[in-house]
DNA sequence: GTCAACCGGTTGTCCGGACAACCGGACCGC
DNA sequence: GCGGTCCGGTTGTCCGGACAACCGGTTGAC
């Protein structure tokens, strides 16, 4: 006979505030979750059932399971009908967020700089034009960077914005990311279309990166588009090869 | 004064059937989805609100929540409080999902076809062991492919499996995609994480795929796990930078 | 004319309950 | 020993309701 499994989420000292602004589900999920990064829940373990752990939080079971559904789109648990639900043995990192390069690099440790090459306003191309979704003959913002990590070469970043929607500073850009200046500036962004791809080093790009003239390159095309679907950047990156890859976390879709 | 808008969802006749075994809030969401999709709802349109499309559906509000929630998940619409529910403007494709280069090839009409190279059971190198998270020594079956669509050279794709796992004959190969094997070998896959580079070819990968040597290659590696965490694949993909690129959706982090 | 306060409408959060579907082990007949 | 059946336990689905937070426009004070 198997000797009484206590629930293995009463020895965590679960609680939630309710004065808190934060909602209940979403307090749970992050206590929860930290205990699984911690390690104090470990991959395999079983949860006890929701509806005592609701019980004993005082919350309903709607609120639980809300919890725990969110930490399941995470990846970070399972469920199983008839079963229970399950810590991960592979506890995902993230499932590839819309992020900059520089935010990236920077939450690595790496040290991000960043050379201004070019920033005019001119008339979009047509082609750029179409991809914005603008007018023909609009103005947009044209920059290019190179972005540096510990002084070497990394990538060369070519955007492109509608013109007026954000005052580009080159100094402000030298130390801070495009998202960043976004993000002050009152953008939200909530969506993107990414593609990436490889091809090799024109003569200019080889100079720039310190690579060879044909070396393979890493590209990145990206159209990044706010809250109301109203397309905001485009961006066409190439980066070295050698120095860069692109990370990410798959769900399969159930 | 504006005229009295009608629930654009009014007109849909959207219905559902309590008694097919389809939970309800998902008959709603393929509902709603196909709406959006087909352009019966026009991007930027104002969904009506939860409470009077669930009387008019006969549901509970939660139901329509769940299935509106699902969608906004999706990528498809946009909630905001004290708004409404709104049809984005862009709406998203996919937002990358774990699918087979074969499946992928064959949704998009292509032809994919594939010639079996190698297909041995062999012990594990101790970086394949590692990856595969399987004891030094193990036996690992190593298949290695070459991906075609249309007659042309695509991709050479490398697999590790741990042995035993699936058996699998050279002429199932042929004409369906490894995931397809393991699908109705009872495997479910569950999550996976991917890592796409480039890099310059080799004189045997060059002769493979009809490219110079030295010509830039797309290359991803990619540890598929099933649901219960333990590593079931190990690829290590190599493709031609000319044919193939990597194209996804990303949403914000909220 | 300007600005703050108000108000109707919508989504966000949370509750308590009910039944169905499913899994795994125990039990029983053979 | 073997296989089918039953049963307790768990998650999945769905309901009806309540109040809070928030947005946008209207109204009113000044």
């Amino acid at each position: 006979m198997p000797p009484t499994d206590h629930d293995p989420t009463a020895s965590l000292h679960l609680r939630v505030d309710r004065g808190s602004p934060v909602p209940l589900y979403h307090q749970l999920a992050q206590q929860l979750e930290a205990a699984v990064t911690s390690g104090a829940l470990v991959p395999g373990t079983l949860l006890g059932n929701e509806i005592g752990l609701a019980r004993r939080l005082g919350l309903s079971r709607p609120t639980v399971r809300q919890a725990i559904q969110s930490l399941v789109d995470a990846g970070l648990l399972v469920r199983r009908r008839g079963v229970g639900t399950q810590v991960l043995h592979a506890p995902l990192r993230r499932p590839l967020e819309l992020s900059s390069l520089h935010d990236d690099l920077e939450a690595a440790g790496l040290r991000p700089t960043t050379r201004v090459l070019r920033c005019v306003t001119e008339t979009a191309s047509p082609e750029t034009a179409a991809a914005l979704q603008l007018a023909e003959g609009a103005e947009v913002v044209r920059l290019e960077r190179l972005r540096l990590s510990h002084g070497e070469p990394l990538a060369r970043l070519t955007n492109h914005l509608p013109a007026g929607l954000l005052d580009l500073a080159p100094d402000r850009l030298a130390g801070s990311g495009l998202y960043g200046l976004l993000r002050e500036a009152g953008v939200t962004l909530h969506s993107a279309h990414q593609s990436v791809g490889a091809r090799a080093a024109t003569a200019e790009e080889a100079g720039l990166l310190g690579e060879a003239p044909g070396a393979p390159l890493l590209t990145m095309r990206r159209l990044s588009r706010d809250h109301t679907g109203r397309a905001v950047e485009l961006g066409s990156h190439v980066y070295r090869a050698t120095r860069h890859s692109f990370d990410f976390q798959l769900l399969a879709r159930r």
